[in-house]
RNA sequence: GGGCAGGUUCCAGAGUGGCCAAAUGGGGCGGACUGUAAAUCCGCUGUCUUUCGACUUCAUAGGUUCGAAUCCUAUCCUGCCCA
C-alpha cells in the first residue's frame, strides 16, 4: 500500500495537489510539515503533523521536520479571529530547542539512512534576508489579489478585528519556507492540517513561478471531537507531549476518556495499527462497550509512542487503583515506594502532620493543602457533592480531617469531581 | 486626516441613571443516570466569606449625580466609508 492509500483509510488526507500520489510512487520523497515554537512543548495538536512524517519516513521517504523560528515571529492568521500576542525572542529561542528535542524522539534520525530525518529551522535562512530584499525578490511573484482570495484570509478581513501587515505576510514567508527547502533539499512535499492549505498553496505557486519547478502538497483533515468542539484539551488545559506538564497518567485518561466515535477515528488517526486490526478492535468494542476495548487500546497505543512502555504501565496501573477493580485497599497494602511510583502521575499535595493532629475542618484541609485556591470553591464542591475523601463521599462541611485519616500513616485520597484524584501526602 | 459605528463578565450577545454582579444562549465545572462514553435532567459559574454580607468589575483616566455599564470630557483601540 502507497502513503497514499494508507493515509486515506485512516482519513488523513483532505486536499491534495494533482501529481502528488504519481511523484511518491516514482521515487524517494523529501517532504515537510512545519512546527509552530508557540510553547515549549508539543502538544497533541502536533501528534497529527508527527504521524504525517512518521508515516512519511516508514512508507521510505524522507521527513523534514520545520521548527518555525521565523514564521513564529509572525504568527499564523489563518482562520484566526484575531492576532496572538507576540512571542519575544528568547522565549521562541527556548521553545525552539524544546520543540526540536521533542521531534527527536519520535522520529529516526539515524544518518546512515538514507532517508533520516532531518529537523531545520527558518529563522537560519531568514535572519540573513532584508526585507527589501525579500519584498523584491519574494514578494514580486505573488499578487496581493492572490493572497486576499485565500479563504484563510478573507475571514480576517471580512472580521471585526482586521489584520496587520504582519500577519498578511506570513503566507509568504511560509511560500518561501517551501521554495528554499525546494532548492536546498530538494524537498517535493509539503504536508499540515487542512487550515495550512492556502499557506501551503503559495508555496507551490512560488515554486512554480519563481523556478518553473513543480512541488507537491496534502493536507490533513482537522482533527475535531465528534461533537464538533476543538480537540485537545481537557479541564486542566492543553495535553502535552512533555511529561512534566501532563503526566503520562494524565494523558493515557484523556485518550480512555473519548467517545466512542472518537475513538474510532483517533485509533486511526494516532496508531499505526492496521486495518484489519482496527475493524477487529471495534468489533470486540461492540460487543460489550462497557469494557472500554476501543479506548484502552487506543490509549495504550498513543501513550506507549509518546512516553514509552514503562509509562504507559504505570499508568495503566493507577487508572486500575482509582477507577479499576483494585481499591483503595489494594492501594494500601502497597510498599510506600510503590504507592508513590504508582501514584506519580496523580496530582500532589502535602500537609504538615501536626496540622492533621490538631484536626482541622474539611474546608480549611482543602485549601491549606491548595486542592482549592479558597474555602468558597471547595464548599461550592462539597455541597454539590462532589467531594470525597479515601473515596468516601465528603457529606457535612463540619466534618473534621484529622490523623485518623491517614493510611499507609501518610496519605490521604481526596478525589474532586468524580474523575479528578489528589493524593495529599503528610509530612 | 474626515465621517460613521463600536469596545460589557470565558465566548457570543442583552442592558441606555437606581429593581445590575449585570438577561439569554454557548462553553466550563459538579451531580443523577451510565460504560471514567453519548443523550437527558438538575445545580454552580466575578472574588472572598458559614445562606448574611463585604469587595472589585461593563476599554482607560477624570467629571456630573444622593446614585453611572448607562450622562459628560479626554485618551487608547477596532471596524466601515471617504481623503
Amino acid at each position: 500500500m502507497n502513503l497514499i492509500e494508507e493515509l486515506r483509510w485512516r482519513g488523513m488526507v483532505q486536499d491534495m495537489m494533482p501529481g502528488t500520489e504519481e511523484q511518491l510512487q516514482k521515487e524517494m520523497t523529501t517532504g515537510y510539515v512545519g512546527f509552530d515554537p508557540t510553547a515549549d512543548s508539543l502538544h497533541i495538536g502536533n501528534l497529527v503533523p508527527i504521524m504525517l512524517l512518521k508515516h512519511l519516513q516508514r512508507a521510505g521517504h524522507k521527513p523534514l521536520a520545520l521548527v518555525g523560528g521565523a514564521t513564529g515571529m509572525v504568527g499564523d492568521p489563518s482562520f484566526k479571529a484575531e492576532e496572538r500576542k507576540m512571542l519575544d525572542e528568547e522565549t521562541l529561542q527556548h521553545n525552539q530547542r524544546c520543540i526540536k528535542a521533542q521531534l527527536e524522539k519520535y522520529l529516526d534520525f539515524d544518518p546512515a539512512k538514507p532517508n533520516a530525518a532531518e529537523m531545520v529551522n527558518n529563522y537560519d535562512w531568514f535572519k540573513n534576508i532584508s526585507f527589501l530584499h525579500f519584498i523584491r525578490d519574494v514578494g514580486k511573484h505573488i499578487t496581493v489579489n492572490y493572497m486576499m482570495a485565500k479563504d484563510s484570509v478573507k475571514k480576517r478581513i471580512e472580521g471585526d478585528n482586521g489584520m496587520s501587515f504582519t500577519e498578511f505576510s506570513y503566507q509568504l514567508i511560509q511560500g518561501y519556507d517551501y521554495y528554499h527547502l525546494y532548492n536546498e533539499k530538494n524537498c517535493r512535499l509539503q504536508m499540515g492540517g487542512s487550515d495550512q492549505w492556502g499557506n501551503i498553496v503559495t508555496g507551490t505557486e512560488m515554486i512554480r513561478r519563481k523556478g518553473g519547478g513543480e512541488a507537491f502538497a496534502f493536507t490533513c483533515p482537522l482533527v475535531k471531537k465528534a461533537d464538533g468542539t476543538k480537540f485537545g484539551k481537557s479541564e486542566k488545559g492543553n495535553i502535552w507531549l512533555d511529561a512534566s506538564k501532563t503526566t503520562p497518567y494524565e494523558f493515557y485518561q484523556f485518550w480512555l476518556r473519548c467517545t466512542d466515535e472518537d475513538a474510532e477515528q483517533w485509533i486511526k488517526t494516532f496508531t499505526f495499527l492496521d486495518q484489519n486490526e482496527i475493524s477487529s478492535i471495534i468489533a470486540e468494542h461492540n460487543l460489550d462497550k462497557g469494557k472500554y476495548t476501543l479506548q484502552k487500546r487506543l490509549a495504550q497505543e498513543v501513550t506507549a509512542f509518546i512516553h514509552g512502555q514503562q509509562e504507559l504501565e504505570l499508568a495503566m496501573m493507577t487508572t486500575d487503583f482509582l477507577f479499576g477493580k483494585l481499591s483503595l485497599d489494594a492501594l494500601k497494602s502497597l510498599s510506600d515506594v510503590d504507592v508513590k511510583k504508582v501514584m506519580a502521575g496523580v496530582q500532589q499535595a502535602t500537609i504538615t502532620k501536626a496540622e492533621l493532629a490538631a484536626g482541622i475542618d474539611v474546608l480549611t484541609f482543602m485549601t491549606n493543602t491548595q486542592i482549592f485556591p479558597s474555602k468558597g470553591e471547595a464548599r461550592k464542591m462539597l455541597q454539590n457533592g462532589g467531594l470525597s475523601i479515601n473515596t468516601e463521599k465528603v457529606t457535612a462541611q463540619e466534618l473534621v480531617v484529622d490523623s485518623s485519616f491517614l493510611w499507609n500513616d501518610k496519605y490521604i485520597l481526596v478525589a474532586k469531581g468524580k474523575k479528578n484524584y489528589v493524593l495529599v501526602t503528610a509530612e
